[in-house]
Order: structure tokens, then C-alpha cells, then sequence
DNA sequence: ATTGAAAAAGATGGCCA
DNA sequence: TGGCCATCTTTTTCAAT
């Protein structure tokens, strides 16, 4: 089954941390040897734990300064791959989240201006039965670096202090 | 300056989609020597493009199967600073998005379960002087792989297509 | 499941066009 | 900048425990 123990917490930690790290790093930081990292790291792809490794970009510094989440409500009980459907024609969505209740989805939206936000939101309110959005201008993202996947079955209450970003060689 | 042409927005998109890609690999893709996109990737990390490298990861497989967007309001004109200050307070709150308007936050959270995030949100509305939570609970997640990270000047109307996932080796 | 070692692949840094 | 080359590090596989 999906048995992860805590050697497999750290190396998702460290991978969190810097998916680009070797296995030699993270083999010295768990201590074990590199072959057995590999494996582990392999492993947790197979069983779906990491489902993938990605750069993390500041929008921003390529001139897509604006951030958002659009509220959006349905017409009737549309299906979620109905709603996944019309958001996802535009190509400024990062995400959507299909939700319970009141809305039906929440929106992730980058855009490089007010106007052209406009335009997406127009778009994604003429895309399906859209009855009406709701948009949040972000104005500051706070992310959590350390993420603590530990086990359901420890309560951890409490989050460990985690050591600084380690420095580029 | 923040120079960044189409063969860093190629490597961008590279490494967007898998972030343990190796130069050699990339070399090939872009037509340039390893040396060249080890020397691009290096830069744009230096300029801020590239913020960071993570692993993607399957919450609901480690046990935290609840994921919920919880909209915080606050008394007054709370500084952004004390908004994150109280939004952090607890390790299960992942992100938290400052707004403009109403509400003045929204905060990505990750619990085991339903009794788990009603903790959590309880945690948030004593924290500080929030005067009101409404909380989205998510169903279903569709994030864009292939984010588009075209210069702003290319005003990029459709989505290109893309290939499948590379297989493992 | 882990280790250790050997072969293959990749990463780095210097130098010149 | 980019290419090339020499060197060093890392990855990957395999036999053994």
C-alpha cells in the first residue's frame, strides 16, 4: 500500500525545499546511501505521492503583473468537468478550484494589465452558463516554503524551525 | 536589464513542466550547447525569473484529503504584514493571498479532515482581529501544466497544444 | 531494502570565436 | 553570447547482503 515512512517525509521536505537537489545531497542530509535515495524518490513517483517537479517564476519580472481569483457561479448544478470545460478556455488561468456550495469554482487568473483581465473575465463569463463572478485583486502572496506533509496519524501542532535556503554553490 | 527572450521562455516552459530536467536534454530542445542553458538557467535564477525549484505533491495520498480557500475579513485596514502574521500562525494554512476589497484575505489550507480544518479555522478567527471567515471547501483541482509565460508584448489569443507527459525512462 | 562499486551521463568552468 | 574541451560530479545499474 502507500506506506510512507519519515526518511520518505524528509526526502518529499527537501524536494519541496529544492526539487533540483542530487541524490548524493539528500542521500548525506537522510543518511543513506545514494542507490537507496533514488529508489525512494522513485517510488514515491510511482505510487503518485510526487506527482511532478516544476520551476517556481515570478510572473511579474515577465510582465504579468496582475494576480487574481475570480469567483464563479453556474446556472443550475453544472457538472465539474462542465466547469472545468469553460475555464479552461482561457489561456490566463492558472487554476481552478470546483468547490462545494456558493460558488461553484474559484479561479486562479494571471494577466499583464487591468484591461486584460477584463478581457479574461469577460471571456470566462461568455464561456458557459455563467451566472455571475466575483473577482479578488491579490495584492501580496505569502507562501509557505516548508511544507509539513507529516503523517495523518501524528498530530504535529506545531511547525519545526527550518533551516535557511540553501545558499547557490 | 530583465532581458528574456523566446529561448528563456522555451527553457521557462521546459522547466515549468518538468523541473528535474537535465541541461543536456534542454540543450537538445532549444539547439544550444549545454554550456549556453546551464549559463541561461543560471541567469535567470540571478535575475529573479526563476524563484525556485519544488515538488509537486499529492496531499490527499499522505492523508491530508481536505483542501478548503478560506476568505478572511478583518477589523479596520489591517497592515498586509499583520495579515500574514495571523494567517500563519497556523502550519496548515499553505498560502495566503492578500486582497484588495472584500474580503482581505484568502487562505489555501490543507487539513486530514473536516474536524481538522474546523481546528484551523477556528485557530485563524482568534488569531487576530479577523471579524469573519466564509470558507470554500474544494472538490476538484485543475492546474495548468503548460503555463504560457509569453512576453507581454505578444498578446498570445489561444493556447498552443501540448505534447503528452514525457514518460519515464 | 540497503550498500558499494563500476560504467555512463551530466554538470562546470575556462578559453576563444 | 555561444561553442568546445577537459575535468569533476552525479546518475544509474547490478551483484551481494
Amino acid at each position: 500500500m502507500t506506506e510512507v515512512d519519515d526518511i520518505d517525509h524528509a526526502l518529499l521536505r527537501l524536494l519541496r525545499q529544492d526539487a533540483r537537489r542530487t541524490f548524493s545531497e539528500m542521500a548525506e542530509k537522510v543518511g543513506l546511501s545514494v542507490a537507496a535515495v533514488k529508489r525512494r524518490v522513485d517510488r514515491l513517483r510511482d505510487i503518485g505521492v510526487i506527482t511532478g517537479f516544476t520551476a517556481q517564476i515570478d510572473y511579474a519580472k515577465l510582465g504579468w503583473g496582475i494576480e487574481a481569483f475570480t469567483e464563479l457561479r453556474y446556472a443550475g448544478s453544472a457538472p465539474v468537468s462542465e466547469i472545468i470545460r469553460t475555464a479552461t478556455v482561457a489561456p490566463e488561468v492558472q487554476a481552478i478550484y470546483t468547490t462545494a456550495g456558493d460558488p461553484d469554482a474559484l479561479v486562479s487568473i494571471r494577466a499583464r494589465d487591468m484591461r486584460h483581465l477584463q478581457q479574461v473575465i469577460d471571456t470566462l463569463r461568455r464561456a458557459g452558463n455563467v451566472t455571475g463572478t466575483k473577482t479578488l485583486m491579490v495584492m501580496d502572496v505569502w507562501t509557505r516554503s516548508d511544507v509539513d506533509p507529516s503523517p495523518p496519524t501524528r498530530p504535529s501542532a506545531t511547525t519545526r524551525p527550518q533551516p535557511a535556503q540553501r545558499p547557490r554553490p
